[in-house]
DNA sequence: TACAAAACTATACGCGCGTAAAGTTTTTGT
DNA sequence: ACAAAAACTTTACGCGCGTATAGTTTTGTA
């Protein structure tokens, strides 16, 4: 440390010996100025620990160095890790994140687009919440701030969308389920609150059409997004009623697998694989969580790097662009299965 | 909306007919100004969809009306939880929550707090990484900004702490475990991140010694906050290596409870208080999870709306009254005892 | 050594808002 | 109805920085 505190770029300026504009070109871009006038500054910035006011900084700009990083359900680890994920990339490329959870609210989401705004990003990285989403809100908000949607694709919005292809989701782990033994059930919610869902059950169809076997949907009630709870009631009902139609069931993503592994544990019914097992169970998503459920989930998992660097590149690009594309670009990475002991 | 867009607070003032010095006051406000003013510009804002510049706005206040919320890890559900809470709490009294992960790294933490003293919050909620954080650090944070502690103590840092009481965790769950059977070892990391651990140890032994029972602790080796992983990896190699000495378990938390369970499930070693069953298991934390298990899990749950609540009134009483507190207070809520299946 | 290009300095203005001071209008209480 | 209080308007300045312009110094090159 050193005597007195600097107030501003003014002082700053006269104590390192550089004039104030060549001190705010440095700090907008350190490449822009000689080599010694940098070396002169952040010795000063060492010195004094001198950082300019980022208020006044963003006050005139038309946008900041702000990235949003918008996800539905922070409480989910899995968009905890892949948020973590997105917040590495924009702090190494120089930018600051800014989480926000939608907690599975649409007002939530809304209400943070909304000051979002006011926080003029550079971009936003934006993983909807889906089904329940405001449309002409997110709508809005994608024609004032340049936009990548993540894991949560609705059509049209933003500049591009980055994600996992749920076809492959299925296909691999039904893939596998045939394979090794017979065609699954589809165990998933009526009312998903997510759009992969959808995805997934309509390559579930599709896929077991291709192999010639009978699909066998079985929807559970529940709302929300606290998927182990509405899984666990939901397999709780089914099996004491008459219990699953199929001794292999691929489970719409691994919250609900979770909960309905417990209720399987619950009721004494052995799953996995091995010998002494009635039913198979298999899932999609790679959840943080799935490597501990009993049994270990077999599950499809979600390229996480992928995604993150796919998404964070597509902003960069888009920021570079000036905030359009020509055309709205769609990636999608596909899944990797993972065996584990359940199926 | 409207025709053209509204570029500052002067032209806004202009039509809604108010002058500008008053509809800033208003801003800053509303009970401030006389009712009918206040509908007038209630109306224009609803009219043409107007917000001040933020960063004008905060750009002379030596305080704003941020609040940074500072978890060690936030792909634990516990504390996405938490913060879920705290994030309420702030909206709801008027302030803009800023919420951080350090992502169980140091030098994370120690970036977050310099950005957040960029941020001119009015305050900060903090829950430290603990054992690895850098004290001097956040020393000097908390010398400049406004700051409660929660969930993780560390002596004589921020304002005041809010918690829970470590004591009351162990007390209840050993209480139970001797009322319905015999008392517990203790399974835990070595070298836990979280200063609550330590706490936890310490009270195992002091409730052990009231009963007149020998203690023992089984530390296991493992770093870093994927505690589910060093849970599992500990206790197989336990279970490998002549298993446990006690045929009842009390967990330093839930998380490596999920490991652990998952371990026993592998071994084929039936876990709860039922019939056929070898090992009890209790934890403590009762994280989101915990209902899910295999079996569910018996455990010590934290008031996750006491803490939050007490977490930020103190905040709000500490920003009152001007952002120190003649004497640091330390609050801590008892936890209450979950009956599941593990013990 | 000379000379153009690059990098700098000095000066000045503007951003959108907070806020103070002085004067004017409206509200309140009796 | 009237005075005092409250709320308002007008005017003006400052915050810390981005950035434009014109002039000066340094650098790289021949």
């Amino acid at each position: 440390m050193s005597k007195q505190k600097i107030r501003n770029m003014e002082e700053f300026a006269k104590i390192s010996g550089i004039s104030r504009p060549t001190v705010s070109k440095y700090f907008n871009d350190p490449e822009s100025v000689r080599a010694s006038t940098r070396e002169r500054i952040e010795q000063a910035i060492q010195a004094h620990d001198y950082r300019p006011n980022i208020f006044a900084i963003n006050q005139n700009r038309r946008s900041t160095k702000n990235i949003g990083i918008v996800v539905p359900y922070l409480a989910d680890p899995f968009f905890a890790e892949i948020a973590r994920r997105l917040e590495q990339q924009c702090i190494d490329a120089g930018y600051s994140p800014i989480l926000f959870s939608s907690h599975g609210v649409p007002e939530h989401e809304a209400e943070i687009l909304q000051s979002l705004i006011s926080l003029k990003p550079a971009g936003v990285l934006f993983a909807p919440l889906g089904r329940s989403s405001n449309r002409s809100e997110i709508e809005a908000f994608c024609a004032q701030v340049p936009t990548i949607l993540f894991d949560s694709n609705i059509e049209g919005m933003g500049e591009a969308f980055v994600g996992s292809d749920n076809f492959s989701f299925v296909s691999l782990t039904v893939d596998y389920l045939v394979r090794t033994g017979e065609p699954p059930c589809l165990f998933e919610m009526r009312t998903p609150a997510n759009p992969n869902a959808n995805k997934r059950r309509a390559a579930y169809l599709e896929v077991m059409d291709r192999y010639g076997a009978e699909s066998n949907v079985i929807s559970i009630e529940g709302e929300g997004w606290e998927f182990e709870e509405v899984g666990h009631r939901g397999a709780m009902r089914i099996l004491e009623t008459g219990g699953f139609p199929r001794g292999t069931i691929l489970c719409s993503n691994d919250r609900l697998a979770i909960g309905l592994l417990s209720a399987f544990y619950k009721k004494g019914i052995r799953v996995g694989r091995g010998e002494g097992c009635a039913v198979r169970v298999a899932s999609m998503d790679d959840h943080p969580f799935s490597q501990f459920t009993c049994p270990s989930l077999t599950t499809a998992a979600h390229d996480y790097d992928q995604v993150a660097s796919k998404a964070f590149n597509s902003l960069r690009d888009l920021i570079d662009a000036g905030g359009r594309f020509n055309k709205r670009m769609e990636t999608l990475f596909s899944a990797q299965l993972i065996l584990r002991s359940s199926a």
